[in-house]
DNA sequence: AACTCGATTCAA
DNA sequence: GATATTGAATCGAGTT
């Protein structure tokens, strides 16, 4: 029989107590919502014991946010093994196109898109009850109620259908709830990361440590020659507008300061300029104030923000995890005896695109390691670049220059594929959605945007809808393709943890996961694991592309390797 | 002092 | 080569 374990802050029947009210309540029901037994109420920091107890009994475990809830049990020590997440579940049901129509579906599309509104950490906090017991309290917030979270529960389920589309939700709700699962658990482990080592890098780079304000002794010498080379003696080079302006009184043509214009330029000050950029943004990105702010410990623990991109791909918090750079990731380095075992899925997105559309040509060229060589050697006489260029331009929706031009040339060899990344196009353009495989849809246009769509009044209104319409088309164009990748990494981390946690409870750590980037994943590994995590990582991902896909022609390869510090992968 | 916005660069 | 998707973060420079 199925268990569900409910997690609230509170029950709206608890009776207020003098003293030492209730800071948790646990509800244990089955699927039709019957209680199997009375509601537990949790005293101080009593709810790690409580949820160890019943967790012995493999409930899935229900949480208003995952993400709320979920770093405090890991820091009494306790792991749960399936969770279903109510916001992170109304935020996909919100959007998704196969529902079983009901009240809850229709109040719930009928509020404010949240996907509009400020990030939550940008909010004020939120009121919390306080008030028990007093004369003249406020009334109580019952929205963390466990009566009225078992209500949304049992309506996300009856949300979902049990015909294939539905079963598609389910396995998207699921993989998703169990993201917010390995989110938690991967800030808790934190990434290895070396201080020594990058103190050591930013040292040969920027020169030894100075106080913050002061601008870093090779950062100045450098700054020292671009002011003397343009003859701008009091120029910052921090300052895009100064420095543009600097640059054009010494006669240098350009209209911007992006380092790629730059390199178009033959003028002696651009060798010393674009040094200057490229350890300023090291300085400032990931230098010696980010080591004191962000590595705790030896470790980096960002925040994983689940779902939290339109497609489903993951966004972060603190600290930038979603862009650490090549020139610092040597400082990303395993405790001794263990190793780090990165892995990442190639050319994730073009298999998705074959795998989506059923185009057995693409599936061919994917058949071996290299796909785009596959499409070189099927259509563009062998030269991998055009093909990769024609490709990407395919799911992004370029229309000029190289990859437009490419364009029909890959439409002939591989027509059901160009023609669903263009049908989903057209879709966006039209004012429609689209939706990955599992189910997760596009938010709906905006209704500034349908307005402007409408009446086009003057040429001016008519030109910027146009442009709209074609922005909103490569959305939903790629849409399809990103959505349903993350979709596949979802599976693939999931299967990935199912099996390390079988391994756990046979008595043998096999490592942890530590870090996830859309498609490349990292595992911190005792030493002598390596290569069973190494097979794991590769059977995961055969495991995730069938529970997808089912039975498909479609390869999609991990390339892993066993490391001991971040650089030394690729 | 706290905010917003544009410019820039990093990542997949 | 010159063009397309999704993000995070910092800085300067202007605003409230």
């Amino acid at each position: 029989m199925q268990q569900f374990a409910i997690v609230a802050t509170h029950a709206i029947s608890q009776p207020d107590q003098e003293a030492g009210a209730a800071t948790a309540v646990v509800l244990l029901i089955d699927a039709s919502g019957a209680e199997l037994l009375p509601p537990v109420q949790v005293y101080g920091d009593g709810l790690p014991r409580v949820v160890a107890e019943l967790e012995t009994r493999s409930p899935r475990w229900v949480f208003d946010s995952v993400h709320e809830w979920y770093p405090r049990l890991l820091a009494a020590g306790v792991q749960l093994n399936r969770a279903h997440d109510l916001t992170l579940t109304r935020n996909i049901l919100r959007n998704a196109p196969y529902t079983m129509p009901s009240d809850y579906l229709a109040k719930l599309r009928n509020e404010p898109d949240p996907a509009n509104m400020a990030p939550a950490h940008l909010l004020p906090p939120a009121r919390v009850p306080e008030n028990q017991g007093e004369l003249f309290s406020e009334p109580k917030d019952d929205s963390g109620a466990v009566e009225n979270l078992m209500a949304e529960f049992l309506a996300q389920r009856s949300a979902v259908g049990d015909d294939e589309r539905g079963k598609r939700l389910a396995l998207l709700i699921a993989a998703e709830s169990a993201g917010a699962l390995i989110g938690a658990e991967m800030t808790h482990a934190g990434v290895p990361w070396d201080v020594a080592t990058h103190q050591q890098l930013l040292e040969e780079a920027l020169g030894p440590r100075v106080p913050a304000g002061v601008r870093p002794p090779l950062m100045e010498e450098l700054a020292g020659q671009i002011r003397e080379l343009l003859r701008a003696p009091a120029l910052n080079p921090d300052s895009p507008q100064e420095l543009l302006r600097a640059m054009n009184q010494a006669g240098i043509a350009i209209s911007n300061t992006r380092a790629w214009e730059l390199t178009e330029i033959k003028h002696p000050v651009i060798e010393p300029l674009l040094a200057y950029k490229k350890i300023a943004r090291l300085a400032s990105a990931n230098g010696y104030a980010w080591v004191d702010r962000w590595v705790n410990h030896g470790r980096f623990r960002p925040e994983y923000i689940v779902g939290g991109v339109v497609t489903g791909r993951w966004a972060s918090h603190g600290g930038g995890a979603l862009q650490i750079p090549h020139q610092v990731r040597s400082a990303v380095r395993a405790d001794p005896g263990k190793v780090l075992v990165v892995a990442d899925a190639a050319q994730l997105e073009p298999r998705i695109l074959a795998a989506l559309s059923r185009d057995t040509a693409l599936a061919a060229a994917a058949r071996g390691k290299d796909l785009y060589q596959g499409i070189a050697d099927a259509g563009f006489g062998g030269d991998r670049a055009h093909a990769k260029v024609a490709m990407l331009g395919a799911m992004y929706g370029a229309t000029s220059g190289e990859s437009g031009r490419l364009m029909p040339k890959l439409k002939i060899t591989y027509p059901r594929a160009v023609g669903l990344v263009e049908w989903a196009a057209q879709q966006g353009e039209a004012g429609s959605d689209v939706s990955s495989f599992l189910g997760r849809g596009t938010p709906a246009a905006s209704e500034a945007w349908k307005r402007a769509q409408k009446r086009a009044d003057s040429e001016e209104a008519a030109r910027a809808a146009l442009s709209e319409a074609r922005s909103r088309g490569r959305f939903t164009r790629n849409f399809i393709v990103q959505s349903t990748a993350a979709e596949w990494a979802l599976c693939w981390m999931g299967e990935l943890r199912r099996r390390l946690r079988a391994g756990a409870a046979e008595g043998t750590d096999l490592g942890q996961l530590v870090f996830f980037l859309h498609d490349e994943i990292m595992l911190h590994v005792p030493n002598e694991h390596a290569e069973t995590v190494v097979g794991l990582v590769h059977e995961s991902a055969q495991a995730a592309a069938h529970l997808l896909f089912g039975q498909i022609p479609v390869d999609f390869p991990v390339t892993a390797v066993v490391v001991d510090s971040y650089d030394q992968a690729k």
